[in-house]
Order: C-alpha cells, then sequence, then structure tokens
RNA sequence: GGGAGCUUAGCUCAGCUGGUUCAGAGCAUCUGCCUUACAAGCAGAGGGUCACAGGUUCGAACCCUGUAGCUCCCA
C-alpha cells in the first residue's frame, strides 16, 4: 500500500463523521449504564460559529467522547436559542431590505417570517459544529421556542406567578431605544467614554442674578427637571432652604430639596433631579414627591413633554441645548470628564433609564439554594476564583425584569379586560372564566403584547431538553438529570449558569450539573477580543478547510489553560497539523516494515520501559482531566506520542537498513508496536478524533462497525519505576555522547567509541546498553578503564558513571578540561550548600525526617562526582 | 467607588502541602544535519534578579505587609 508522505485530512474529516452518524455512535438512550450528560449551551439561532463556540465545544466533546469511550453512556444534547433581540432585529432588517416596515405587519404575520428566516439561517450553526467533529446526539436537537419548551416556559411562568414570585409594576428599567424593549441589569455592558460634564447655572426663583450651579453629562436632560438637591450639611446653600430654582428654557419653578444622598464632592455638590430618566434621581423623586416628567421617547427622541426640540434625536439635543443654553448665557463651564455609560448588550445603543410597566422575577428567596449548593461544594465551579463573583452576585441579586417589547418569543400568558382587570392563565378560554364574576361580564379580553426574555427560556434548558416539565417522572429526566458538566464561558455567568442553578432547585430539587467549566474568552495573540469591527476573528470554517479540524481543535487548546483567557494565533493550528503529520508518519514507518517470525532479544527491554512509560504517564494525564486542565491532558498526550513514542520507542526498535533495506522486524517486535499504537490513538481520540479514527481503522482489520469513537479507552497499571529510573538513566547517557558527537561534528552514519566505568554496581541502566549503542551509533560500548592506546577526546561523568568517548578527532585537552573544571566548580559549591544545610543544627531538628535522607543522598552523590571529576583532572 | 485575580525564559503558560539537582514545558531562537517515516522533520545548544521593597522561617517562586503595573466583575 502506498502511503502519501503527509497527511490530509480533508479526505478523512468528512468520512468519519459520516460514518459516525451513519453508525449512530452518538446516540443514547436511557440505560442500565452509568450516564454521562452534558447539554450544550444553546447557541444563538441568528449566530455563525465563532472562535469561542469552537473553544468550548472542543472542551465538551473532548468530555464527552472521552465518557463514552469509558463506558459511559454519553449523551450531549445540543440545540439552538431563539435570542429574542437579535433575531427580531435581524428579521425587522430583513423586511426592511424587502420594503416591509414591521408597523405594517400584525404580530401573526411578523412571526411567520421570523419563523421562516429561522428555518432558512437557524441550522447553520449546528451544521458547523459538525465538522469541528462535535460528537452530539443530534435525534436530540432541541429549541427553545419549540412547542414543548414554550409550553413548559409557560408554565414556569404561570407557576412561579401563582407562587406569587412574578409581579407586574411600573419601574425604572434598562432601555434599549434601538431594540425598542426592557432589558435586565445583566444585559446592561458599562464602558468608559470620555464625555463632557456641563456646569449649568439655574436662576434662584424671586432673584434678579441669584444662581445655582449644577454639574451634568446629559443637559437634554434638563427639560425634565423637577428638582435640585443638595446636601443638607453643605454649607454652601443652606440659604436655599424653602426655595425654588427656574429650569432653564421651560421655566419651570422646581423646589430645592435637602438630601444627604448627595456627593458633596461631586461638580457642585448642587444636583439636578430628573426623576424620570435616572435610576437614583427616580428614588429621591418617591422621596421628596416630585413630579415625573418624562422627556423623551421610547426611540430616545424628545417627546412633546419635553417642550422643545420635540422629534429630535437625544444627542442632538445634547449639543443643540448647549448652544443654546450658552447663547442664553447660563453655561458656566465645560470640563471633560471619563465616566461610565450603559449600553444594550445585544443592540450596542445607549442604555436610557425609563419608566415602564414590566414584569418581574423575585429574586431573593428563590436564589437562595442556588447559592448554597455553590457554597457548600455540591455545585463546583471551574476554576474556584469564580465561586467569590458568583456569591458577590447572588448576594446582592435584584429582581429580574423578564418581559420584552418584542414578538419573537414566548407571549406573556396574562390576560387584561377592559376594565384593567388582570389574570395569569394559559388560555384565553381561562382568561375569560376567571375574570367573570357575578357582577362583571368582560366584554374585550387582551393577552399581554409582550414576549418573555430569551434567559427565561434557557434558564430552564437542562430540564426541558428531557421533558422534565412535562414529563417529570419520564425516563429520560429520570435518567440524565442532573448532567455532569457544562461547559461555558464566564460572561454567561449571571444570565445563564446562576439562573438554570435557580430553576433546577425550584423544579427538580436538584443541582442542573454537578461541575461548570468556566473557559477563557479567546483573544487574538495581541489580548484584544476578537470582534467583528476589529476584523481580528478567524473565520472557524476556512481554518477548519486549511488545517483540518483535528489540528484546529488542538490549536485551541495548545494555549488554554483553565479559566484563562487564551491568546490565539493560527500557528498554533499549524503545530496541530504538524502533529497530526507526524503521527502519520510514525503510521506509515510501521506500516512500511517487513516482519519475520520470532521475537528479538534487545528489544524487550524497550517494549517493557514504553509500558511502563503508558502507564506512568496516563496516570498523569487522568490527574490532568480530573482537574479540568485539558490543555495539560493535550501536551502530555502530544508528548507521550511525539518524545517518547516517536522520538526514544521508535527509534530503538527500528531495524538497520543494510544495503538500501530495511531489515524486517520481528513478529513480537511488531506486535507491541501495534498495541502501543492503538492504545495511543485511543488516548488522543477525544482531542484528535478524525486522525485517530484514520490511524485506528489502518492499524488492523476491523469490522465495519469496528469505531476507535466506541473503543474501551485504555486503563493503566502501576508503573515499573526500576525500569523508568533505568531508561531516564540510558537517555541522559544517549543525550550526552550525542552531544559529544555534534561538538565532533560527526556525521550521521560514523560512528564512535565508548568505555565506562561505574563506581557502583549493578548496572544501573539494565538491559539498555545495546540501546545505547544504537542510538549513538557506538562501534564499542564497553566497561572498564580504556586501554592506554584509546585515545579519549572526550570524558563525561553522569551519575556514578564516567563515559570515555573516542570520537577520533584531534583531541581538544583545553577545551575539555575547561568544561570538567566548570563542572566540578559547580558541584563543590551545590555540595557547600548542602553541607551548610546539614550543619545548621535548626535545619536538622525542625526538617522531616525524608527532607533529610534527601539532603544526605545528595551530598552523597555530589562527593562521589566531585572524586570522580577530580580523579579525571588528575588534581 | 467596591471586590476578585494576575505579574516566572523572546511569546503563551505550569510550578499542588514552603523542602529532591527546582527554577520547568510548549512554541520561538541559534548550531549542525535533505541520516530511506516525517525539513510540517532529526540531533544538539543557549536563554530567567520568579514585578519591586521589606518581613516570617533552618529553608520562600510559594506564606505575610507595602508599592507599581495589568485584567476582569459589580455599582
Amino acid at each position: 500500500m502506498e502511503l502519501a508522505k503527509t497527511y490530509d485530512p480533508k479526505s478523512v474529516e468528512d468520512k468519519w463523521y459520516k460514518y459516525w452518524l451513519e453508525q449512530n455512535f452518538f446516540h443514547s438512550e436511557p440505560d442500565e449504564r452509568e450516564p454521562y450528560t452534558i447539554v450544550i449551551p444553546p447557541p444563538n439561532v441568528t449566530g455563525v460559529l465563532h472562535m469561542g463556540h469552537m473553544l468550548n465545544n472542543t472542551i465538551q466533546d473532548i468530555l464527552i467522547r472521552k465518557a463514552r469511550m469509558q463506558g459511559k453512556n454519553a449523551c450531549w444534547v445540543p440545540g439552538t436559542d431563539h435570542a429574542s433581540i437579535a433575531t427580531e432585529a435581524k428579521v425587522v432588517a430583513m423586511l426592511k431590505e424587502k420594503g416591509i416596515d414591521k408597523k405594517d405587519l400584525s404580530r401573526e404575520e411578523f412571526l411567520k417570517y421570523a419563523w421562516e428566516w429561522k428555518e432558512k439561517y437557524g441550522g447553520i450553526i449546528l451544521k458547523q459544529l459538525e465538522k469541528l467533529g462535535a460528537s452530539c446526539d443530534w435525534q436530540r436537537t432541541r429549541f427553545t421556542m419549540e412547542d414543548d419548551l414554550s409550553e413548559a416556559v409557560i408554565d414556569v411562568f404561570i407557576d412561579l406567578h401563582k407562587k406569587g414570585q412574578i409581579y407586574r409594576g411600573m419601574r425604572m428599567v434598562n432601555w434599549d431605544p434601538q431594540g425598542l424593549t426592557a432589558i435586565s441589569d445583566e444585559e446592561v455592558i458599562h464602558k468608559e467614554v470620555n464625555s463632557k460634564l456641563f456646569y449649568v447655572k439655574y436662576k434662584i426663583e424671586g432673584t434678579e442674578d441669584e444662581w445655582v450651579t449644577i454639574a451634568t453629562t446629559r443637559p437634554e436632560t434638563i427639560l425634565g427637571d423637577t428638582a435640585v438637591c443638595v446636601h443638607p450639611d453643605d454649607p454652601r446653600y443652606t440659604h436655599l432652604k424653602g426655595k425654588k430654582v427656574i429650569i432653564p428654557m421651560v421655566n419651570r419653578a422646581v423646589p430645592v430639596i435637602f438630601d444627604d444622598y448627595i456627593d458633596l464632592e461631586f461638580g457642585t455638590g448642587a444636583l439636578k433631579v430628573t426623576p424620570a430618566h435616572d435610576i437614583n434621581d427616580y428614588n429621591l423623586g418617591i422621596k421628596h414627591n416630585l413630579e415625573v416628567i418624562d422627556t423623551l421617547t421610547p426611540a430616545g427622541k424628545m417627546s412633546p413633554a419635553a417642550g422643545f426640540y420635540i422629534g429630535e434625536d437625544r444627542f442632538t439635543v445634547r449639543k443643540k441645548i448647549i448652544e443654546d443654553l450658552t447663547t442664553l448665557g447660563q453655561v458656566v463651564k465645560i470640563e471633560e470628564i471619563k465616566n461610565k455609560v450603559g449600553t444594550s448588550e445585544r443592540t450596542g445603543a445607549v442604555i436610557e433609564p425609563r419608566l415602564s410597566m414590566q414584569w418581574f422575577l423575585k429574586m431573593d428567596k428563590i436564589s437562595k439554594p442556588a447559592l448554597d449548593n455553590v457554597l457548600n461544594g455540591n455545585i463546583k465551579l471551574i476554576p474556584e476564583k469564580f465561586i467569590n463573583t458568583y456569591k458577590h452576585w447572588m448576594e446582592n441579586v435584584h429582581d429580574w425584569c423578564i418581559s420584552r417589547q418584542l414578538w419573537w418569543g414566548q407571549q406573556i400568558p396574562a390576560w387584561y379586560d377592559e376594565k384593567g382587570n388582570t389574570v395569569v392563565c394559559k388560555t384565553k378560554e381561562e382568561a375569560i372564566a376567571l375574570l367573570t364574576t357575578d357582577h362583571h361580564q368582560p366584554t374585550t379580553i387582551t393577552q399581554d403584547e409582550d414576549v418573555l426574555d430569551t434567559w427565561f427560556s434557557s434558564w430552564l434548558w437542562p430540564i426541558s431538553v428531557f421533558d422534565g416539565f412535562k414529563n417529570p417522572k419520564g425516563k429520560d429526566i429520570n435518567y440524565y438529570y442532573p448532567t455532569n458538566d457544562l461547559v461555558t464561558g464566564p460572561d454567561i455567568l449571571f444570565f445563564w449558569v446562576a439562573r438554570m442553578i435557580i430553576a433546577g432547585y425550584e423544579y427538580r430539587n436538584d443541582k442542573p450539573f454537578t461541575n461548570v467549566y468556566l473557559t477563557g474568552i479567546v483573544r487574538d495573540k495581541l489580548g484584544r477580543k476578537m470582534s467583528k469591527q476589529l476584523g481580528n476573528s478567524p473565520d472557524p470554517v476556512e481554518l477548519m478547510n486549511k488545517f483540518g479540524a483535528d489540528s484546529v481543535r488542538a490549536g485551541m487548546l495548545y494555549s488554554s489553560p483553565a479559566g484563562n483567557d487564551l491568546l490565539f494565533d493560527e500557528s498554533l493550528c499549524e503545530q496541530g497539523r504538524n502533529f497530526t503529520n507526524k503521527i502519520w508518519n510514525a503510521f506509515r514507518l510501521i506500516k512500511g516494515w517487513e516482519i519475520e517470525p520470532g521475537s528479538n532479544s534487545t528489544n524487550k527491554v524497550a517494549i517493557e520501559w514504553f509500558e511502563a512509560k503508558c502507564s506512568r504517564v496516563m496516570e498523569q494525564l487522568e490527574d490532568h482531566y480530573s482537574k479540568y486542565r485539558i490543555s495539560d491532558s493535550l501536551m502530555t498526550v502530544y508528548k507521550l506520542i511525539w518524545d517518547d513514542f516517536c522520538s526514544w520507542y521508535l527509534e530503538m526498535i527500528k531495524p538497520e537498513f543494510v544495503d538500501g533495506k530495511s531489515l524486517p522486524i520481528d513478529q513480537a517486535t511488531y506486535d507491541a508496536t501495534i498495541v502501543f499504537f492503538e492504545r495511543l490513538m485511543k488516548l488522543l481520540h477525544p482531542i484528535m478524533p478524525f486522525v485517530t479514527e484514520e490511524i485506528y481503522k489502518l492499524l488492523k482489520d476491523r469490522s465495519h462497525k469496528d469505531s476507535i469513537c466506541v473503543s474501551d479507552y485504555p486503563k493503566f497499571s502501576k508503573a515499573d519505576d526500576t525500569l523508568l529510573a533505568q531508561a531516564d538513566l540510558a537517555i541522559d547517557i544517549i543525550t550526552g555522547i550525542r552531544e559529544v558527537r555534534a561538538k565532533a561534528q560527526k556525521k550521521n552514519h560514523e560512528t564512535v567509541s565508548a568505555h565506562y566505568i561505574v563506581s557502583d554496581d549493578p548496572l544501573q541502566f539494565g538491559d539498555f546498553a545495546a540501546k545505547i549503542m544504537k542510538l549513538c551509533k557506538l562501534d564499542e560500548f564497553v566497561s572498564g578503564e580504556p586501554a592506554p592506546e584509546f585515545v579519549v577526546n572526550q570524558t563525561l561523568v553522569i551519575n556514578d558513571y564516567k563515559f570515555f568517548v573516542r570520537t577520533g578527532e584531534i583531541k581538544d585537552a583545553e577545551a575539555e578540561r575547561e568544561k570538567l573544571l566548570k563542572e566540578l566548580d559547580y558541584t563543590k559549591g551545590f555540595l557547600a550548600s548542602i553541607e551548610k544545610k546539614l550543619a545548621n543544627e535548626k535545619f536538622v531538628s525542625n526538617a522531616p525526617a525524608q527532607v533529610l535522607e534527601t539532603e544526605n543522598k545528595k551530598k552523597e552523590d555530589a562527593l562521589r562526582k566531585i572524586a570522580m571529576l577530580e580523579e579525571t583532572l588528575g588534581t
């Protein structure tokens, strides 16, 4: 069989993914095995794959594939969420292009377009995950707005309302003037911006020329001012007690109020109060019974109540009003400052605090178990540092504004009659029945226009994907819930993770998952967040086309220790590709061998050593996995394959070339090598599924159904420590002699000779002598002081050994002497530090026995080495 | 303004309970090699005041205090 010189992922990846699907390996049904479950963080239905998805889905796939191989019933549930604001915005934009205005459509018509849009574009991201190799159970794919999941949302709303946890009220909310909807506190992103602080003076009523100066960053709200507030202890303003001031332009007289809320240091110490447009002012307004004048429209334009600039945008007016106030001579000064401005997570628009009627979920009681069970360790956050953040949020949680002024989403099941009576129930019929009393027959019943926050759907996700609401005692929910691991970004810890935990305890009285792995954020190599604006995000699909999915998966992991941001660079994928190619070529080597019956006595030690090495490394690997150190897991397997297997093991057993032809390999060594290779592929499979399946299939004749992805994950036994120590020594010797070769500029085919003496038998490198000869290209490797005619070019001291190496070059005695002297110097210094330690009575009396023992051993080793060096140097 | 975290080689990061020859890994760099699996490779090498200043300790990258810089979260 002719094998290509380089590995080509293109011809491999699609083939195996199709095969896996066709064999239905990823499908799970409850059975008697232990379940291992992950629910995907449902990506936005409008979304396309970005690097963040690549990272967290690679990690999920690794966890799920490993569990599957370990014999668990692995179930990874995929799906998407409907993303109210984002999707509605996209559909509105699409309609606009067609010349259709949302305003001219009925709700039903609009939703029809939205569903069409969803059907057309909604599945892209899931298809892209297939390319990545994601082993999701696609038969279980869910969508947060499908009938069953929507019904769960409605039922939960009704239930929580019944329990008194959901209420409706007029509140100051975060208003998105572009999305034309309220959003929750968590959806507001505070950004620091350069602003201007305007100092404007208001005339004191009844005076000719007495003024009070306020400072504001939002002069357009002056038109809605209904008070000026000062601190009761501020001597500058005591004379204003009982006075009124005149709001410029609108010439409204408003009271001066006194409140210790005021920060004496900021601005002038006098605060303009606009209860309609600032949450703090709103609270002051309630306390001091102030008028509320709403001067802005939902779209952020001046309303008729403003009296000026009606219909103009708030930012335009900010400039204009300053011009006009300057003309009036009321602008005192303008300062440049930095302040934080809230923007909408979804649309980016500057948030406008706005009074409106919304639905809220009370958070104080319902969130209690969610806090307790993270603090007591029932649910683990990885890395642990997020517990603090979580705790802080949970302890200061505000009521959740769950209504959105949108159409795309679950419509709130609240019904109103013409008199404003309200009931919460599932259907209009029920509503009529509930609203009808002996004295009242409602004439018109309307349902609340608003929909629920998308997170109010996705917080139910781990329950609803298993039909836990429709069928709370069902087979699926009982088997798969609670799920095992959740993998997501810390940016949605509150939006989603915390709320899922809340819902879990409210509706299952149990956690939704045990471990939460919070990945880092993918940044570019300069540490900047990836964004469309910067254009610094590679297209994941193109990356996979270029390097192969395996390589991109590895590339994501090379740089992503748990919980840290990762600085992504294409060269990391290149490193992954080089690795797949290395594996491929190791396979080519083995496949190229002719086999002869029997065994080879010198290979025995190599085989036994690699067996021991595997055990030792697999133990470390398990440790990394258990701590969710996935990038360390990759690096561990990477080194086992590249260094230990390819560079050491294969080089040890590789047959010689004679007359331009490789000698055959013995059957026993060949068989062992195939076993090792298969084991290595299994260890790597969760991380790089495609190349490992390809090799697995080529290593042996296998049945069609025999796939690595359902094969047994290797188990390790106790490693042979003696053998590992012998190999470590042999490797040190080989490296030492190779260094001598390199310095002597020996060509690869040229041999050198070595003698050695050892101060302490037995042979500490065991049966590795033949391998040392092979890997150093020695023609002679014998024990004992060399004869006088053996010209020693270099002497090496390694452990208890002294090596005399002959390279046949002209001996540079001076250089060698210098090197040995340097080594002697270092060893003497080292010895001195140990002796100092051992002479210290406090150390001897305080240090644990084991430390003392090692110190003594270090001392002995050093003494022996010094003796050998001195002898060599003839001093 | 409040809180959390970080600072170790050119880059990205490990370093667990303070104690092995502990100052590490990968990448990058340098030197020599197209050696019949692999130049997407092989062999070898160099590279660090563990942010800074104090302290505790027989012993500190690790614990404590302060300083500087960076990041994130919350208001």
